[in-house]
DNA sequence: TATGAATGAGGCTTCATTCAT
DNA sequence: AATGAATGAAGCCTCATTCAT
């Protein structure tokens, strides 16, 4: 009995160590990715990032893509849960709480939501790893849906001007959308005071659509201390 | 003389040709870019849409990042010189004439912004083609003392909110890249009527910032037409 | 503990295995370069020699340079071992031991030798590889030092004549890297007995610029020996 | 009659031009060879320098090829006429006369001659050119035989020692062989005074293979005027 | 006649994936 | 189970030569 449990045991470290093997790895791709561009990481080198070997790589995922996808997936799953949070908070009366949430985490790491994006570029038409990518998609619908039954309700209540719903969410993407890709544009010169500039965007976005009729205090509150911020202060 | 001028012509004739063969390779390429992602296209599938040999490519550029930062090049001078115009038109009195126009140009050819966007994340750290990235930026940098002057003008008018100029530049910049995006997005479900979606978030751009203060007529107006677009009339 | 150190004999087999290939790399190249020229070998065709996928060469070696200055290195080294032996000799008082080993040494296999410093001609103003070509350079430079101190004595001792030491072994070095040349050149009819001429010319080497004061005896037999050739003693 | 003798003054007139565009092909190959390296320069390079069209250059040379044969010849030639005025000067009495003018005018030019020797590599199984390159070799044949007859003569006035003739001329070429390479020889420190060097190594060969019996009075005094150079006089 | 644009074979190198140990 | 050596398809670029103008 007890060799048996010490085996069951041994076998339960192992997937332990396999799959902290499996997060090492996507964590040396990202950190790879991130530092040196999608263009030049290779599977070597996150191997030799993560301390194994190349062929180790492959026992865990089955093609470079896998890798890629995965990723893409988990971050989804994080912006996911932090905009159900939002959601919930705004079916309880707080307006501008999904979009705030959304905003929040897509920015929070804009790197990263960034890099997700491209990642979902190299992957489109990529044959291998269809069925994720699906399952990415199944995600997003989802979360479509929540917002759309959200949305319909404050159009209903007022709060929002009414056109379709999803004029508003995707307004909203958009939005963050290029806000990400603004962080790391070198096309402008400003960019020093960047938390200010993203509270203004995310101002912007916590408005957008708000009817004329009706200001829902919290987004009020937001946009103030916006443009409360030191710089402006002073004046 | 007869025959010098007939030289000379022959001459002009040939520079033609050889432009034009330019022209051809760059539109080539743009079709791949487009049609089969910047990862598939090679320089002797470039060369073959072209009609041409694959050496030939290179009399024409030296090597094939110069094919894309060209590209880029030609369509940031055409958003150049439409933001000029909405520009004028701003400081002519329409005070949203420059976020319109400038959404427009964007949003005209969304596939090939969107193009222009990624071929930059591509070349960034391209040493050769360095040159011409900085030209455009260069370009940007033009773009932006104009956009600086004229937003600064409308702030002291108080049509737009008393924020750091560069703020309300940025944000339209912005939405205007996740709007494109947007287009491109496989994200979301709707997609079928996506030029009332894109007046819509275009609506949110020209009012990006605006001040409770004051509303420009013509924005007002065109937000209304935007609500009004045949669709939704219709209900 | 059985089990552990098969396991490291077996590591150390493989990188025996993994050394041996790329010898064996080496040595294609090595054939190929002498039955083709220079020009005519490719990765392709040295991969195909030794009998490995092209790719497998770019594990041993960074780039097709390097193949090459790893054949120069290698030869250098021989080189190098044969000439400290001489100087030994020469110190320990037969003059000419030193001269006639480095002869010796690079008439031994005098394709190699040419080969060698065709390569070097290839490889000089090579980026890559700089670092190689410096080693290379260090090892003559010590060489340099030897003969130096060597020859240094000898004109001391009244053996060689009183002129810059480098005189002597620049010379020397001139006429082997002649004859290495003679024994391809086209340009001569005579080619037949190369080997009694190549004792002819060593001891040419041999009594470069001894001065007359003295004559080292085994030079002089040495000399003697070189004209009482099979050949010629017969008439 | 005039018409005709103006016509045929402007065919001699085009003919002068032609050859002389031709020169200009051969200089700006040669130049572009002496500074750029074989291997860096192409057709277009050399027609860019010699001022004119790439079509132009295969006008006077059937290929590329054919401008390096023709290279070798002009400066083989250059070689055969100092060597004959040599010859001359030996037979008429002064002994060294011969192997000191090889000396002087494959020195003269030491870079020209090592590019032809590089040149030659080059070509050796260049399938067109072997024609060329069998002129070149009959030139050598040619300056053989002299070089033979008079060498034989030597050995039997007894100033030369009693091997085969070609021995003696072959320990020359060599030697003027290697000291060529040495002025180009990055393995070596000592580079300052190789006007010195170069002397001495003359020396060397210009008493090559010199019996012990006899010494030419010419030979005695180049030699002496070697070592009584600047630098070794101060002592 | 002079030109130079066009050509395409061929070279070097990279890297995802496989598989024997 | 883990490894990393081996593979070879595929990409970019060069340049001698041709040929239409």
């Amino acid at each position: 009995m007890n060799s048996k449990s010490s085996s069951a045991d041994r076998i339960r470290e192992k997937k332990k160590i396999f799959l902290n093997r499996e997060q090492k790895i996507i964590d040396a791709a990202l950190a790879l990715f991130l530092s040196d561009g999608i263009d030049r990481v290779t599977v070597s080198s996150i191997a030799a990032k993560a301390g194994i070997g190349k062929g180790t790589v492959y026992k865990h995922f089955l093609t470079k893509n896998e890798i890629l996808v995965r990723i893409m997936l988990d971050y989804e799953e994080s912006i996911t849960q932090r905009l159900a949070e939002g959601i919930a908070d705004a079916e309880a009366g707080e307006s501008g709480a999904a979009a705030k949430a959304y905003f929040e985490s897509r920015l929070a790491r804009p790197e990263l939501d960034r890099l997700v994006q491209h990642l979902e570029v190299r992957l489109i038409d990529a044959s291998d790893v269809a069925a994720q990518l699906e399952q990415l998609h199944a995600m997003r619908r989802s979360n479509e849906d929540s917002l759309n039954s959200m949305i319909t309700r404050l159009i209903e209540r007022g709060v929002l001007e009414d056109v379709p719903p999803h004029y508003h969410y995707l307004a909203c993407w958009a939005l963050a959308q290029g806000a990400v890709e603004l962080c790391f544009s070198r096309s402008w010169n400003y960019r020093l005071d960047s938390a200010d500039l993203m509270k203004f965007i995310t101002g912007v976005g916590v408005t957008i659509g708000n009817s004329g009729q009706y200001r829902d205090p919290s987004t009020i509150k937001s946009s103030a201390k916006t443009l409360k911020s030191p710089d402006s202060s002073k004046q």
